[in-house]
DNA sequence: CTTTTGACTTATT
DNA sequence: AAATAAGCCAAAA
């Protein structure tokens, strides 16, 4: 089950987007935040995160405007990153995966159907 | 209302 | 490249 609070609250509108990030992508905190309407709200989005371990959302496909996972600390590390190797994401022997090729931005889905309008 | 807290980010050593 | 410091903002208490 997943976590539906107020709808115009900033979690739902994090949460929202999460839930459309492809198998294989990622995003950023910060830029999640951008996105939802807070920019600079980083740190809030990663407490959000917090209650997400367990739910449907693909929690896994969210990281660090390094390129890493944030998670380590917190034990399960090792998980996200075993997640999204399964999904093809590859970390070099920094822990890093190629933000530049792999972040996800919702537009990214449409590409010719933008110029309709 | 004020204070505290973080799965962050950026700039600066 | 790695470690520090300071800035940032939405929730919960």
């Amino acid at each position: 089950m997943t976590v539906m609070p107020d709808p115009a609250s900033f979690r739902a509108r994090v949460l929202a987007l999460v839930e459309r990030i492809p198998a294989g992508r990622v995003m950023t905190y910060g830029q999640l935040a951008t996105l939802a309407g807070a920019p600079g709200a980083a740190r809030q989005v990663g407490f959000i995160m917090s209650g997400l371990a367990g739910t449907d959302l693909p929690w896994q496909r969210v990281i660090n405007a390094q390129g890493a996972v944030s998670t380590d600390r917190l034990g399960f590390g090792d998980i996200q990153r075993g997640l999204l190797t399964a999904e093809g994401v590859t970390f070099g022997a920094s822990g890093r995966c190629d933000l530049g090729r792999l972040q996800w931005w919702p537009d990214e889905q449409t590409d010719a159907q933008a110029s309709l309008f």
